[in-house]
RNA sequence: GUCCCUAUCGUCUAGAGGCCUAGGACAAUACCCUUUCACGGUAUGAACCGGGGUUCGAAUCCCCGUGGGGACGCCA
């Protein structure tokens, strides 16, 4: 039997961290086994869900790199077959009209709160051998209701949380089928699972309580019931429920905020799921790895620090073409014309191994690409009578020096000699006159980046 | 309220009855490296929710409690 697994996102927006991680473990799934990995949009709630929303999740999927194999498949589109099936069970007699009127139905519901019962449909319309029916109200479009067991229990291996067992007498005959004629989510779920051969249910465990509903419906269809996998869920930094007024909870967020996605694959798959102490790996080496078993069973805390700590290893490892392209884009979106100045792929290397994130590459590249100007405390503050005589002199070596890191830092020395300063003293107001920071990588290099004629204008215009 | 899930350093986690004096990673702290800031290196501190069992032996199995989460829609 090949493993069929699927992603199964509603529409509301984008997609967010939590189905992420979610999508990054059915694909990891399906890949494992030589499987298929099955993309479907469940966007039957009209209100929510339009061309642009749908976009969003295939933007995020795209930006991820998780690909499928199949779909993606719209439920909207399938509203036929949810008919043809909700007919037959009907003929079957596995589900039943139930003319009960919303207004009832909350009645009901408040009076069983009342009692401290739990709220369930009390079967008033459901048949049975000696019982009889109420006549249906006129004018009234009923729905359709599931029968469902009245007595035993419903269980399965659930392959994170184990054997859940739950029993009928907790469940009620829920609609499949609204007034109008559409078809719900559990009933949707369900047809669609089946029908597209779906052997892993892999999904949040928000759905736990709709497992035993499904199941039950799995078999009044006869259809095979697949291995449930329920991941719990994803907790914001701050150890709530993720919220998107307090957690960036968008994926192409984080891609906004300078993450590589390779570096958002590894840390979501690391929440929640581990390979002994292996931290960084490929997604290679998790789809090597990846299992049911190892993955937990209770929430996890998202974690921005140690998010921004793998990015970093990433960023340490990626190619230069590619941190200057992602770096000019950045600087092009703040309007800066990243090609004005040095050219990036010189810069990059400078910075590559000392920020964590994109956009702080991009903010270390910004005085490359700019004429600097150092603010006036800053220019009080490093570049004192001293220091000023000391970038003189130093400005005549550099003018005659050959341009290359050694014999600038040779340069340095002499001035240092000469004008009887440390290191630090020239160092320093020389960084801020090339670059407007007292701080920056190793200043021969910087200088050496830079270029003779871009270096010795910028410290000329502090002199 | 009812039902379901869950509980190891601050955080992510390893841990399948003896390998546990509870391991790793992020973060923290200290030191080293150093031309500033980083990076890097070394070291240190830091946890089995509580109570009962089972067992020669429990972080691991069972029960109760407590904390946390979820579900109870003609939403998905």
């Amino acid at each position: 039997m090949t493993v069929r697994t699927r992603f199964a996102p509603s529409p509301t927006g984008y997609l967010h961290i939590g189905g992420a991680r979610t999508a990054l473990f059915a694909w990891a799934y399906a890949r494992r086994h030589a499987g298929q990995f099955i993309l479907r949009i469940e966007d039957t709630d009209v209100a929510r869900s339009t061309p642009e929303t749908v976009q969003a999740i295939l933007d995020g999927m795209r930006w991820l790199g998780l690909e499928y194999d199949e779909g993606p498949f719209y439920q909207m589109q399938r509203m036929p077959r949810y008919k043809e099936v909700i007919e037959r069970m009907l003929a079957a007699g596995t589900a039943y009209h139930c003319y009960t009127a919303p207004e009832e139905l909350d009645a009901l519901r408040e009076a069983q709160m009342a009692r401290k019962e739990k709220p369930r449909y009390d079967g008033r319309w459901r048949p049975e051998p000696n019982k009889t029916l109420p006549a249906p109200p006129a004018g009234v479009s009923p729905v359709v209701r599931f029968r469902n067991p009245l007595d035993g229990a419903v269980a399965w291996d659930d392959a994170v949380k184990g054997r859940i067992e739950i029993a009928n007498a907790e469940l009620d005959d829920f609609i499949i089928a609204r007034a109008d004629g559409t078809p719900t989510y559990n009933f949707c779920v369900v047809v669609d699972d089946r029908d597209m051969g779906i052997t892993h249910v892999i999904r949040g465990d928000d759905h736990v309580n709709n497992t035993p509903r499904q199941i039950n419906l799995l078999e009044a269809l006869g259809a095979p019931v697949p291995v449930y996998a329920h991941l719990s869920m994803i907790l914001g930094d701050d150890g709530q429920k993720l919220s998107k007024r307090r957690n960036s909870v968008a994926v192409t967020d984080y891609e906004e905020r300078g993450y590589l996605p390779e570096a958002v694959l590894n840390y979501l798959a690391r929440l929640g799921w581990s390979h002994g102490d292996d931290e960084v790996f490929t997604m290679e080496q998790f789809v090597r790895w990846f299992d049911l078993e190892h993955i937990t069973s209770s929430a996890a805390q998202f974690n921005t620090e140690k998010l921004d700590w793998l990015n970093a290893q990433y960023i340490k490892s990626a190619a230069v073409a590619r941190l200057s392209g992602e770096a000019a884009r950045r600087l092009a979106k703040r309007g800066i014309n990243p090609e004005a100045g040095v050219p990036l792929d010189k810069a990059v290397p400078l910075y590559q191994e000392r920020v964590s994130n994109l956009n702080e590459l991009a903010d270390a590249l910004e005085p490359f690409c700019v004429a600097v100007r150092p603010s006036a405390e800053m220019l009080a503050a490093h570049l004192t009578d001293p220091a000023r005589a000391a970038l003189k002199d130093l400005r005549g070596r550099l003018s005659a020096c050959a341009w290359e890191k050694a014999a600038i830092s040779a340069a340095l020395k002499e001035t240092l000699a000469a004008c009887a300063m440390k290191m630090p003293q020239v160092a320093i107001p020389l960084r801020v006159a090339l670059l407007g920071q007292p701080q920056s990588p190793a200043i021969d290099a910087v200088v050496e980046v830079l270029g003779r004629v871009e270096a010795l204008a910028r410290i000329d215009r502090c002199l």
